[in-house]
Order: structure tokens, then C-alpha cells, then sequence
DNA sequence: TCAAAAGTGTTTATTGTACACCCATGG
DNA sequence: CCATGGGTGTACAATAAACACTTTTGA
């Protein structure tokens, strides 16, 4: 029978690193900081923060992520705990990484501007600090298994867009190329969009339908049973 | 420009939750502990322990796995880390759960004898405290993802198994019904199970045939694109 | 001799994949 | 008037699902 005293337990910091995924110019995109402190400073890593006694890790993932960026009501999901010994050299870190989609319509230039951050294509990361790569990595590979079995999305999107610029998105996603008549045949078939009047001029003389997500749909349907899939 | 200073950052206590999961009796089970020391003394809990400085935490789930049933080398994965503020009411903690995967024909029987510790069909797990009924969740969830994506069921299987142990296996982990000409079929088309000369006559007259995985073989097929999905 | 589990293929339905031409329009 | 991206449907292939009878043998 024993008595257990959490006293004696090793007490560990603990960091959140997130993965901000974007997308524009038909391609999926990661926000990268340089880092202007030692350890490793000058070098590219994952926006990050310490857990804060008073809150949760989502929380303070929702946090980090308002502070580099502005943006609240994001869509963030846990990735994973990483864990080794000398992962950080400074001293002994453990973090959560969680990933972000973010529209990049909604972000604020501003913040572009007066941070040392910046855009990179996710074929195109460069080497970052301490375990960032593989955090990187999980985080795609997760996002891929999301998009696959969730409208996830259109958390990337804007409200209003084409059926070229879903289709880039997955394709940009799932890093596979897409027959555009069997995408659009797919996705019509989940009846979860709506076709608006509106067409977006921007990319063809012609013009291109734009649509929108009915999430309330998409709930009614997966309270039915439904379930997506692509 | 920032100098951080790790320093003042606050530090947690990390525990780690195991979720056992075992196989027999044609039925899904889970080891659960009745907790001997305060808070929640005698109520059903998952097998925990807390990270120590020395160690990461795959290497601590192991270490408490190994504590409670001298198993080692055993299929462990990650599934999340919990942090709600008052998840545990002694005292802030956060707690990574993990998953592993055991043969129940490997387990010693004595261990049951020594600790109070039981079986748990999973679809009869009792209320666990804390945030541990959760946790079963999202580990059951994240099994049931892997084995359908991995040949991950064998770790819960004899090394020699009739497919009727395999099928019945597929059916509890997915909550499902089989039929068994199409999971053979099925299975058989993948050409990664080595039937033996030998039967199991525990459980018909006739005699069921042996067979076994042959990991060789899958990891060759898995260097040539194949990609096991059930 | 019969109860109980083992073993075995074919047909049909569903889903995925490949593929090419006309449309609308701004420059 | 033509270059550019938008929009549409059908035939074939592959995979999934439904389904029933014979075999073996210990009790």
C-alpha cells in the first residue's frame, strides 16, 4: 500500500511549437520565424511558447499563435509530444506541437511586416532548430490524414472559392495530381457545397463559378451517417 | 530583440497513462489498476507513472508497462497529451497517454495474482477517474486507425493463430461484423501470412490450420509501394 | 450419426479511373 | 479571332459485398 507524494516527482518545462499551414499561389505553405534569441538564434524555427501554470495546451497554443499573427477561432489540432533528452540544448524541454490552418485572407499583412517571419512552401522548409523538421513532418502527415476523412479544408480557403482552387488545395494537400473531372464529379457528389451566382474573374477571361462550404449541412449529413471521404 | 530566460518559466509535473490493450476470448480487453494511494483511492484507473528527468517518454512508457507486467519490447505508440486544469485534483498535472499492444499469452499470470489489477472487456470498461475514460476513447480510436492501416493486430495474436483468432480479432478492434469468406479473401490477397502444417484443435473437431505473419515479407512488399489496408 | 466449426468461389453492385471536346470572353 | 482557363459525361476496370453448401471428426 503506498502513499504517493507528487512532491517528489521531476517537474519538466513544457513548450507548444506550432506548424501554421497556409495556402496561396495553388500551394501549401508553413509560417517560419527566425529566432532572435539564443539558443540557435538567427536560425529558422516553429512559432513556440511555454505552457503557462493558469491554462490548458490548447489554450496555449491558441495563444502563441494570436500573438505572431492576430488571429483567434483558429483551427488547431495536437500533433504530438516530443520528448528527448537533448532535444533543446539550453535545458530540458519538452514540447507539444500543434498544427494551424490558416486563410491567409484573414491574416494580417501588418504582422508580415513587423515580424521576422515568413512563408514557405512545404517542399521548400528549410533546416530549423532542434527536432522542428520531424515536428514538421508529423504535422503534414496529419494534416494529409485530416483533409483525407474531414472538410478541414476550408479552414485554408477562402469562403468563396472555385473548384480549380479546391482541387489545388488537395492536390497541394495530398501532394498528388487530381483529374479535374473526377474531383469535381467526387465532390459533387457529397452535396455539401453551394454553387453561388458570383463568378471570380481573376484567373480566366470566362470567369469561374465560385462556392461555398454548407457546414450546417455537412452536420445534418454526419448526423445521418455520413461520412467524408476523399 | 529578446534574450529568453528559460528560467522563469513555469515547470509541470508529465505523467504518463498506459492503455493495455490484449485480445482474448474473441474480445477486445484493457488492464486496468485499482489505485492504492490517494486521491481517488480504489477506483479503476489506467497503469501511470511520472516522467523523470533522465528519461523521454517512450522510454518511461515502457518503464511503467514493465513495472506492472515485466513485458518489454512491446508495441507502444503515443496518443495525446491532456492538460486540463484540474484533470488531477492533488495537484496540476499533465498526462501523455500511450497505447501498447500485448500478447496476452506472453503476459505472466502472476502479476495478475500479485497486483489488484484486472481485465476490462472494452465494451464493460468501467468509470475511470480522472480523465482516463477519455483517454480509452482516443486510444481506442487511434487502434483502431492503425490496424486498419498497419499490420499492428499481430502484436495482440499467439505467433501461431487460426484465421478464424484473426478474423474475430479484425471484428472486436473495428466493432464490426466479418464475413469470413470475404476477410479471407481479403487477407489471402495481400500474401503476407505463412500457413503452417499444423492445426489448432482447441476449438473444433476438425481442426483449424496455423498460420503466421511473416513480417519479412511484409517489409519487403512495404519497400515495393505496398500498403496494407483492411 | 450428428452437432459444430472449417473451408471454399461466384455473381452482382459499387466505386474509381481514364479520357476529349466545346464554351465564353477579354485582349 | 484566338488564346486561355472553365465546364461537362461516358465507358471500362477494379474493388467490395452478398451469399450456401460440403467437409471433418469427436462425442
Amino acid at each position: 500500500m503506498v502513499l504517493n507524494n507528487y512532491r517528489k516527482e521531476d517537474k519538466v518545462l513544457l513548450a507548444i511549437d506550432c506548424i501554421i499551414f497556409g495556402f496561396y499561389q495553388e500551394e501549401l505553405k508553413i509560417l517560419l520565424v527566425e529566432r532572435d534569441f539564443e539558443p540557435a538564434k538567427g536560425e529558422w524555427s516553429l512559432i513556440g511558447g511555454f505552457l503557462k501554470n493558469k491554462e490548458n495546451l490548447d489554450e496555449a497554443a491558441a495563444r502563441v499563435l494570436k500573438n505572431l499573427t492576430g488571429l483567434s477561432n483558429v483551427y488547431m489540432e495536437q500533433v504530438h509530444c516530443y520528448s528527448k533528452l537533448d532535444r533543446d540544448p539550453a535545458e530540458r524541454t519538452i514540447s507539444v506541437a500543434y498544427f494551424a490552418l490558416i486563410n491567409i485572407a484573414h491574416h494580417c499583412k501588418e504582422i508580415l511586416r513587423e515580424n521576422p517571419i515568413k512563408w514557405f512552401d512545404i517542399k521548400d522548409v528549410p533546416e530549423l532548430i532542434f527536432d522542428h523538421n520531424a515536428m514538421v513532418k508529423d504535422a503534414l502527415l496529419l494534416l494529409r490524414n485530416r483533409a483525407s476523412n474531414k472538410p478541414v479544408g476550408f479552414e485554408l480557403l477562402p469562403e468563396k472559392f472555385t473548384m480549380r482552387q479546391l482541387q489545388k488545395l488537395y492536390e497541394a494537400i495530398l501532394d498528388t495530381e487530381l483529374d479535374k473531372r473526377n474531383f469535381i464529379n467526387k465532390f459533387n457528389s457529397f452535396d455539401l457545397l453551394n454553387k453561388l451566382k458570383e463568378k471570380d474573374m481573376s484567373s480566366s477571361k470566362k470567369g469561374a463559378f465560385l462556392f461555398e462550404f454548407d457546414e450546417e449541412k455537412y452536420h445534418k449529413k454526419v448526423e445521418k451517417g455520413f461520412s467524408f471521404k476523399i
